[in-house]
DNA sequence: TCTGGGGTCCTAGGACCC
DNA sequence: TCTGGGGTCCTAGGACCC
């Protein structure tokens, strides 16, 4: 029995800008941008013109001169992003959403009460379209390399299905960089070694692949190449690393600032941490310096912390131990926290209920009090608001962006 | 005129252990 | 007298994705 199309990819097209237009329908045939310093979003009348997310927002202006810049509404995104993945919950219970706005499904088990996959997708495309309003692209396939590529190709406002007896043919003209992994450098690598289609990846010898790309991308990148994909759609997943960062244009590294800062990174992501009920071992920091260099350092500790104050020292010390390892001035022009080696909060707290009878007592201990202690000003603010406590010099800090915004990419998918 | 924020995965070297 | 093999963990950096 060969398995037909039943993995599905769906992707929001242009999500933000999409949501703009449908919320001001002034803003519907003109080029617009979400965002300001850079596009965060751009709609597909702006996309005529090359602007892209990602570009800075004056190489926006001089691309298309008439573009429209609008402030982004997060919350909307969010909303209707959930309103479309739970439309697609209604078709199978296996969609593995990846973004705010993309989602794996596997619908091998729906096909008896809904109908071919092919059937399913239309269904799915005019479902969002009445419901919540915005355009959705899909891509049916027997893999999910092959469902995420298709998608890719019907995009703008599209469905592609990939029959399982023209893989191949669909694959073998199209360029390396849609292939999952390939970005620009590895695209002028391959380049370099004329290697610009997937046909012409696919008959590379392996191993020439992995002495150019490396081992484990080489070898993946033949895999695909060669339509190799066995990968499941698998709901869920837990992030392994939670962590935040700020950008600010060019700062004198003044102890006061970045201790503020790293505080105020640290508030979040711990908050994040305890909303999670989850703590980590490493506590990695990035330093970017004014002209684009950047560094990181990490420390792995014995015990998991989730902490607002345990994580703020240690980032300090981090920071101020690669600041001092800098041999000429600097100027700072992003700080961020991470936190990885996750293990659940659960686990913690019996590891530190054991440590109070060992030798780890007094450190475990403070940190177990302020857990406690960031744990009841998770209460005050889940009851009366993120700004009614926090830690004076914390509440205090200054934000680059919209609030909004952080909220969106924090957000549990 | 350098541009946001949140992630994943991989590489490579060194420490350490058996 | 440098000579083996394998494994884990940690650190720092980089490519890539949305």
């Amino acid at each position: 029995m060969a398995a037909g199309p039943t993995i599905l990819h769906a992707d929001l097209d242009a999500f933000y800008a999409s949501v703009e237009q449908l919320l001001q329908p002034d803003l519907r045939g003109v080029p617009i941008a979400v965002g300001g310093g850079v596009v965060l979003a751009a709609s597909y009348e702006a996309k005529r013109f090359g602007v892209q997310g990602g570009m800075s927002g004056w190489r926006a202006k001089q691309l298309c001169p008439h573009l429209t810049f609008v402030s982004g509404h997060f919350r909307d995104y969010q909303r209707l992003a959930d309103e479309v993945m739970s439309i697609l919950g209604d078709f199978t219970p296996l969609v593995q959403r990846i973004s705010i706005d993309e989602a794996f499904l596997d619908v091998s088990g729906s096909v008896h009460l809904f109908g071919p996959p092919e059937h399913i997708a239309t269904r799915i495309r005019e479902r969002v379209r009445a419901e919540v309003g915005l355009p959705i692209s899909v891509g049916a396939a027997r893999t999910k390399h092959l469902a995420k590529i298709a998608s890719q190709v019907a995009k703008p406002d599209g469905l592609v299905v990939v029959p399982p007896d023209r893989e191949r043919e669909f694959l073998d003209p199209l360029p390396v960089s849609l292939i999952w992994g390939v970005g620009p450098v590895t695209q002028q690598k391959l380049a370099e070694k004329g290697i610009h289609t997937i046909a012409q990846l696919a008959a590379a010898p392996g191993d020439a692949l992995q002495s150019l790309l490396g081992r484990a991308l080489g070898s993946k990148t033949s895999a695909l190449a060669a339509n190799l994909d066995h990968r499941k759609v698998t709901p869920g997943g837990r992030s392994g690393s939670v962590g935040a960062q700020s950008a600010f244009g060019r700062r004198e590294p003044e102890p006061e600032f970045v201790r503020q800062t790293l505080g105020h990174l640290a508030d979040r992501v711990g908050g994040r941490l305890r909303a999670k009920q989850r703590a980590g071992r490493t506590v990695t920091v990035r330093i970017r310096f004014a002209p684009l260099r950047s560094i990181t350092r990490s420390h792995t500790g014995r015990s998991p912390v989730s902490s607002t104050l345990t994580l703020t020292e240690i980032a300090e010390r981090l920071v101020w131990g690669a600041l001092a390892q800098q041999t000429e001035p600097v100027q700072l022009s992003l700080l961020a926290i991470s936190v990885s080696n996750l293990v659940d909060q659960a686990a913690v707290q019996l590891e530190l209920q054991l440590d109070q009878h060992t030798s780890g007592a007094v450190a475990v201990d403070v940190e177990a009090t302020r857990w406690a202690l960031d744990h009841s000003i998770d209460d005050v603010r889940r009851r009366f608001g993120r700004d009614a406590v926090g830690y004076a010099s914390v509440a205090l800090s200054h934000r680059g962006v919209p609030d909004e915004f952080r909220e969106l990419a924090e957000h549990e998918l």
